[in-house]
Parts: C-alpha cells; sequence; structure tokens
DNA sequence: GTTTAGTTGACTAAATTGTTCGGGTATACG
DNA sequence: CGTATACCCGAACAATTTAGTCAACTAAAC
C-alpha cells in the first residue's frame, strides 16, 4: 500500500467518471480537460482500472469508460492498489532470508500496518466521495464568489470526509 | 501526506531505538545492522527526525540517539512528515488559479481524505508497535524454529495491530 | 590524543513520475 | 463503404525521488 501522487491521479479521475457518467460512457479527453491530468497518463491510469475490473471500456464514437460497479462498491483502495503496483519495504523481497537479528522485524510491522491503512481506505467508496465533492459544490455556489485572501494556501484548508 | 518505503525505514529504525534504548542511546550502526540499512541512509533519515524534535543525539563514544519523547507520545504520522516533505497533488501548487472546472476538485478532495489518513495515523503510537513487536518476538520464542513451506510468501502474512 | 559517533555535504545508480509521440484497432454514423 | 471518434499500446523522455556511498568535520569519553 502506497500512496503517492500516481494514485490521487487515479481516484480524482474516478470521481471524474461518477460524477459526469449519468448518461453514458466518459471519455478520457473529458477528464483529461477537466482535472488538467495528461490524457496518455490517464490511458495508462485506465489501462490498469480496466484490467483490474474498476472500470469498462466502450470503443468508438460515443464511448468512453464507465464504472463497472455502483460507486458505492468502489473504494479508494481498490483504485490505489491497481494503479500503485506493491512494493515492499522489506530488505529480504518476500523471501525469508531475514537473519542476523532473530529475524527482521519489518515483516509483521508493515503487513500489521498496512492492513490498517489498507481496510481504512476501503471503507471509503468512490460514492462518497462524490457526495462529498457535489456538497462542496453547492457550497461554493451559495457563496458564489469564494473571497481567498492573498498570502494564504487555500489547498491546506481541512475538509472533513464522513465515513 | 505521503507513504513511501522511506517513510517505513523511517518508522522501522525509530521502533528499533524505541526497543533497544532502554539502557543508553543506540547507535546507529547498530540499528543499520540490526534492520539491514544502509548508515548513511539512516543518517539523512535522523537528521531529519532530529531536526523533527522526535529523537535526540548524544555526541561521543557511549553516544546514539534517544526518543525525545515516551513512545506513547510519538505517533506514526509524526515520523512520516518528518521524513516524507510533503508534495502536493494538485496541478496549481497551493495557488488559487484551477479555473477551467467551476474550480478543480482536488484540493478539498485531497485535503479531507490526507487529513483523515493522518488522523489515523497519529493514532498509531510507537509504543502500540512496540508491544506488538515484543508480543511477536514472544509468540515466535514460544514456537522455536518457526516452519515456512517453501514456495510460499511469509511477508505477506496479515497481522492485526491493536489501535 | 585517540577513539567513538553524530553532522554535513556532495555525488551516484536506480526507480518512479508525468509527458510526448506515433502508431494501432473497434465502432458509430453518414 | 469511408471517416471520425475514442479506446488501446508501446517506446522514449526529462525531472524527480530513492537509496546508498564517500569524505570530511565536530563533540565528547577515556
Amino acid at each position: 500500500m502506497r500512496l503517492t501522487t500516481k494514485g490521487r491521479f487515479a481516484v480524482t479521475a474516478m470521481i471524474d467518471v461518477a460524477m459526469h457518467g449519468t448518461n453514458g460512457p466518459v471519455t478520457l479527453a473529458a477528464v483529461s480537460e477537466r482535472q488538467r491530468i495528461s490524457l496518455s497518463y490517464l490511458e495508462q491510469l485506465f489501462g490498469k482500472l480496466r484490467r483490474s475490473g474498476l472500470v469498462a471500456s466502450v470503443r468508438g464514437p460515443g464511448g468512453g469508460y464507465h464504472l463497472a460497479r455502483a460507486a458505492a462498491q468502489l473504494s479508494v483502495a481498490q483504485i490505489i492498489v491497481a494503479v500503485d503496483e506493491p512494493i515492499d519495504a522489506t530488505q529480504c523481497g518476500g523471501l525469508e532470508n531475514c537473519r542476523d537479528d532473530r529475524r527482521c522485524m519489518t515483516h509483521d510491522l508493515w503487513a500489521g500496518l498496512n492492513s490498517h491503512i489498507f481496510s481504512f481506505l476501503s471503507g471509503v467508496t468512490l460514492a462518497q466521495l462524490v457526495a462529498q465533492q457535489e456538497q462542496a459544490a453547492i457550497h461554493a455556489a451559495l457563496h458564489e464568489v469564494r473571497h481567498v485572501p492573498a498570502g494564504t494556501t487555500p489547498c491546506k484548508v481541512p475538509v472533513t470526509v464522513a465515513v
């Protein structure tokens, strides 16, 4: 379970597909323009997402991608695992040759912490993130123009997710 | 909040310091040998950990590093933040120039998910991980030699952490 | 004053990230 | 048909990060 910008881009794109896929498939070109992610990068990511069975593709004109399951059945963990192939942080990559000390503790340790983070992100579904996003959009519409004072970093504002 | 092998190495090393620091400071050379992490890499990591106030150093013979606080007061989140300098996954790095769409949804989205992962990892303390590790050591000692059948991947065994 | 061990900086090979290019193939539509 | 659309695929690429090495320096114990 790694957590990099790659996985974040994938989740962002999946939310975009979930939000705009109410009538017909969503083209990657549209996602690319809306989310400002390069088209080819999206193609790479969605290739993995498709092979993992998270999305399905429709070819030809009018085609695009749509979720393979309901947004409530798709978790953040699944998306991240699909695109961010796991790399083990242990020295003895998968082998039991961790001698020297009784045995290297890295295994059990990260397996445990990993499973915790994993189960946490498994509990966050795409539907929840979409709902949060739509609520934020409504909130922004009510306030019309959001006045942001200069010199601040508006990206750091913590927003709570209902889980 | 990124989650890479770098942060994992740091947490592993911190657990080692916590477990072996009962009487006097722990040298990085000892950590390096036990955990099979390169000494110079550990020096880089502990430089950051020290500047973040998570560990304190003692120079000279008999010196080394020790925790700056009790293990129960040190969270995994603090360690990861200390070594894994944050990079924003947003296109408009901190600025509010996310035009085009109403506004790019990446901000609120990841700020929210971020804060969730962060608060989760803030709840996992070093003391808990040490306790888990010691319990695992006892368990291993009871079974004397752990028979691992060839062809399996013993690293993947999920171990639950009591949080 | 020698040894231990932290402190710092530069430098490196390898991997990852995100992008660009250049070609394919399936299909809707006229 | 043919053509435009949009998925597919792979190679190549600069920029960054990762993990490690090397070398020189400083503080303290003995």
